[in-house]
DNA sequence: GCGACAG
DNA sequence: ATCTTGTCGC
């Protein structure tokens, strides 16, 4: 099991985010026809591992080009609002590791939608100073409305009178999932990426193929030991 | 003080 | 996230 949070231990993730805050680019440094590769990266764990996956396709047909894993002690406790320190090594490694480096990267998790304005993917992507967008299930911070009934329908994410991201309807009678703008990137891309990664599943399917072959490792690990 | 709380 | 079988529905 991982370390607690002490005080001490907060407040130094604390500092350490606000550091990478400052340092975060909040708008797209590319345009859509600029992307010709994307990865789609997620997390898996065994209870002391975690478990890394991260997949590279063609944008936007989605061809498989490169898969990349790497696994890791956890060594940060689970907390809301500190994701990248107890994903992000594993994620770094699995990123590191990768042949191709991809042109823009979808995380599960938030981006800006994070109550000091950086989420996992916001994090990643100034550590690798690499364009990415935040994809969660559900909301850390903010409400929204309830978006229409039809995929595509969707509603600002509002926190403290400011929109943070958006509530994006991928399928009829499933749940809406949460978008967020990362390093490099805004909403608007952000939205634009993943409509154009859906596949008929609820999450866009860069994430999907992540977080099955997250899963998949992790089976591995557990099974070699 | 109580409850909520990405994966 | 993970522990866990079958099962309802498109």
């Amino acid at each position: 099991m991982p370390p607690p949070l002490t005080p001490r231990r907060h407040q130094a993730a604390l500092r350490a985010q606000e550091a990478v805050r400052c340092r975060c680019i909040p708008h797209r440094t590319l345009a859509p026809e600029d992307i010709h590769s994307l990865a789609g990266a997620d997390v898996s764990y065994t209870g002391s591992c975690a478990c890394a996956a991260v997949v590279v396709a063609s944008f936007p047909d989605l061809a498989p080009i490169e898969c990349a894993t790497a696994v890791t002690i956890i060594r940060f406790p689970y907390a809301p609002g500190f994701f990248a320190f107890r994903e992000g090594p594993a994620l770094l490694k699995a990123f590191h590791s990768l042949t191709t480096r991809p042109d823009i990267a979808m995380l599960n998790g938030h981006g800006y939608a994070h109550p000091r304005r950086i989420g996992l993917a916001t994090h990643i992507g100034v550590l690798l100073d690499l364009p990415t967008v935040g994809v969660a299930g559900r909301p850390l911070v903010g409400t929204f409305r309830e978006p229409g009934p039809d995929p595509g329908a969707t509603e600002p994410l509002v926190f403290e009178g400011e929109q943070i991201g958006l509530a994006l309807r991928t399928r009829t009678a499933s749940r809406p999932i949460i978008l967020s703008a990362g390093h490099r990137t805004d909403l608007a891309l952000a939205e634009e990426i993943v409509a154009a990664t859906l596949r008929g599943g609820r999450m866009p399917l860069p994430l999907l193929e992540a977080h099955r072959c997250a899963a998949a490792l992790r089976a591995a690990v557990v099974h070699g030991r």
